[in-house]
DNA sequence: GCTGAGCGG
């Protein structure tokens, strides 16, 4: 994946936070070039889960080692690399 | 205001 950022997935999410959060979330630990909170097309509702992107694996490893599983707007978070299609 | 594993467009 030399031409891709390097994602991230997080999942377990609050239905209730946004991108804007996401990004303070995970601004601290690297740049983020991207964030994208996974909307349900259909019914407008979050999925949930969202997708974040650094600019170097570091950064990336950085911010799921701190993030993982940890408490955010209430819920249980899950921080992974993504599994790009 | 409601749900709860997963990998979007």
């Amino acid at each position: 994946m030399v031409l891709c950022m390097w994602l991230v997935f997080i999942s377990g999410l609050s239905f209730y936070a946004t991108q804007d959060q996401l990004k303070k979330l995970f601004a601290p630990f690297g740049l983020v070039t991207s964030v994208n909170l996974v909307v349900d097309p259909r019914t407008k509702r979050p999925k949930g889960f969202a997708f974040v992107s650094y600019k170097s694996q570091i950064e990336a490893e950085k911010a799921m080692k701190a993030m993982n599983g940890r408490i955010v707007d209430g819920r249980l978070i899950f921080v992974e690399p993504a599994n790009e299609k």
